[in-house]
DNA sequence: CCTGAAAAATACCCCCA
DNA sequence: TGGGGGTATTTTTCAGG
């Protein structure tokens, strides 16, 4: 990865959709060539994905919490994250040092419905000593970008 | 918002770089129809942007954690929310219930740059009360996408 | 990685329901 | 108002160097 892919990057993060051509001379390289350095950047897997960011509360997601899970026992690891992976709710879940075992993070609805992903699908599981719930009442930053080493 | 919209979201969500004309294809409408949409989903600000998504570690961003930060009085809120922004290494800050005032999420190279950034950028700041530093061991789960209604 | 030609997709027009 | 169709233009793709 040399200087030409970050600067590729740096204009898609911005706009996903970005013509060749154009990122081209910016870059200061040919249409096909930016096409074989994206082409390769995602088969390595430094692009992720190409994707779109949809508001929340355009699709009546109004509520966001942080879940802290604690599991009883080593064993209960493997149905928990399963059952975590089914939960389309459930956006994020981090293993995390301290006093409980895992961090989620949910979006959905509101908070009886909230109540019922925490009730019947997570504390519905074995093993699950105790779930702690910290409603989030507003998201001041929510950024997916890292800082790129700059460029020029 | 109808369900011609939602399934062009749908499929721009897997790839923010579908064609026009296969995205047209499969949902059955024209091609400058599904480019109208688009623009107009981008104006409404239901579609927040068409964006990249990098791998962290590609980038040497080995480290994620979560840091509880309390706040004295609300005087200090505001230079606290602007110093946030400012941080590129703090992807998230939300407003929380509970104990704490504020969860940010940091993504950064390691331990010694994440006690710089809590020592020398955010303590550092007057009012703050307390920050209490969760790291994240292994993120089981990361995604953007809450689930979207069904169609068809 | 570039050039150049073929193929494809897009944008813009007007027409229609 | 919102979608379809046709055409000029741009863009992408693919070959060869």
């Amino acid at each position: 990865m040399d200087s030409y892919d970050l600067k590729i990057i740096t204009f898609l993060k911005r706009d996903a959709r970005m013509k060749w051509s154009t990122l081209a001379q910016h870059i200061g390289l040919s249409a096909p060539a930016v096409a074989e350095r994206v082409a390769r950047l995602q088969e390595q897997g430094i692009i992720r994905q190409l994707t779109t960011v949809l508001d929340p509360s355009s699709f009546d997601y109004r509520l966001a919490a942080f879940v802290a899970v604690s599991l009883e026992r080593p064993e209960h690891r493997a149905p928990f994250l399963k059952r975590i992976q089914e939960l389309e709710y459930v956006l994020e879940c981090h293993h995390v040092a301290g006093d409980d075992d895992y961090l989620l993070k949910i979006r959905c609805r509101d908070t009886e419905q909230l109540d019922e992903i925490i009730t019947y699908h997570i504390k519905e599981l074995a093993g699950i000593l105790r779930t702690k719930t910290t409603i989030i009442m507003r998201t001041e930053k929510e950024s997916l970008h890292f800082p790129l080493p700059e460029v020029d």
